[in-house]
DNA sequence: CCCCAGGAGACTC
DNA sequence: GAGTCTCATGGG
């Protein structure tokens, strides 16, 4: 895409394949919030500001030097969504999500918050689960993500005001298993996504879907197709039992997030079956 | 009272 | 291997 660095903000020219709001209200990401026109929060310790004008995504106060060293790969700018969208189109179902969907793109986020936001994600709903890292992120006294370390200093006394419930004990159990080593957190990028998704699946709590979800959210490894009760049921409805996600290959992971923001969308406009 | 939510673990057969 | 139960919490 191409960047433009004018008055202290980076101005990205949107060819339509850029939607902010899309981008962070399709459930993969759960601390950024919209004030007025303007998206804010947080991510790698940086905070960012941001807003559309027309024909661009506008990142304000930020130099070259931070957005080429953060923000370029978060919002996954090198990638070419509109071709991908042409190739993913082709299947029916797929062009009318895009027709919806068209806008989001893969953000890679930091790998620990997104593991400890997927845990927190299980059996949950998208307020309760932006609640519960609000409020997680509180225990480091400071309004970033609290590391391995500070939540094990905090400890099941200091998780009890999160309110995550069950899923506290996997919360401290990948705490545990990053302090000490166990699990290499930045060793997973050079690991092919089976490996790496075995990886992952070491921590308790950690299955199949929150695996994927790490992996594309914040791995960039589109061959994940985190499978929730969201996606089921799209396949349920429109491919039935002889569904096989490689058919998206090797856009799998983006054609889940379509499907996935997709369906959400038509059940808040349609009568629930 | 019921059901559900970006699931996973333990248990049974 | 495939089915069930249960796990906290909050909203509808």
């Amino acid at each position: 895409m191409n960047i433009k660095y004018i008055n202290n903000n980076i101005y990205i020219e949107n060819d339509g394949s850029f939607d902010i709001s899309k981008t962070f209200d399709c459930g993969q990401c759960f601390r950024f919030e919209k004030q007025g026109d303007i998206w804010q929060g947080m991510s790698f310790g940086r905070t960012l500001r941001l807003h559309e004008e027309p024909g661009f995504v506008v990142l304000e106060g930020v130099g070259e030097q931070e957005f080429t060293e953060t923000w370029q790969a978060f919002f996954d700018l090198d990638r070419d969504y509109n071709a991908i969208n042409c190739k993913l189109g082709k299947d029916s179902v797929l062009e009318k999500a895009i027709a919806v969907s068209r806008g989001i793109r893969i953000l890679k986020q930091d790998k620990w918050e997104t593991l400890i936001s997927f845990i927190i994600s299980q059996n949950n709903n998208i307020p309760r689960i932006k609640g519960i890292i609000s409020r997680l992120c509180e225990i480091g006294g400071g309004v970033c993500f609290p590391t391995a370390g500070q939540i094990l200093t905090a400890g099941q006394e200091g998780l009890a005001g999160i309110r995550a419930g069950f899923r506290e004990k996997y919360i401290i159990d990948a705490a545990e298993r990053v302090y000490d080593g166990r699990l290499e957190l930045d060793a997973l990028d050079k690991l092919d996504y089976t490996t790496a998704k075995e990886r992952l699946k070491t921590v308790k709590g950690v299955g199949d879907k929150v695996a994927d979800c790490v992996l594309l959210f914040a791995y960039g490894k589109l061959e994940a197709f985190p499978k929730d009760v969201w996606i089921k049921r799209v396949i349920d409805k429109y491919y039935g039992d002889t569904f096989d996600e490689t058919r998206f290959s090797p856009y799998g992971g983006i054609a889940q997030q379509y499907l996935f923001y997709y369906e959400r969308e038509v059940s808040k406009t349609s009568a629930p079956t």
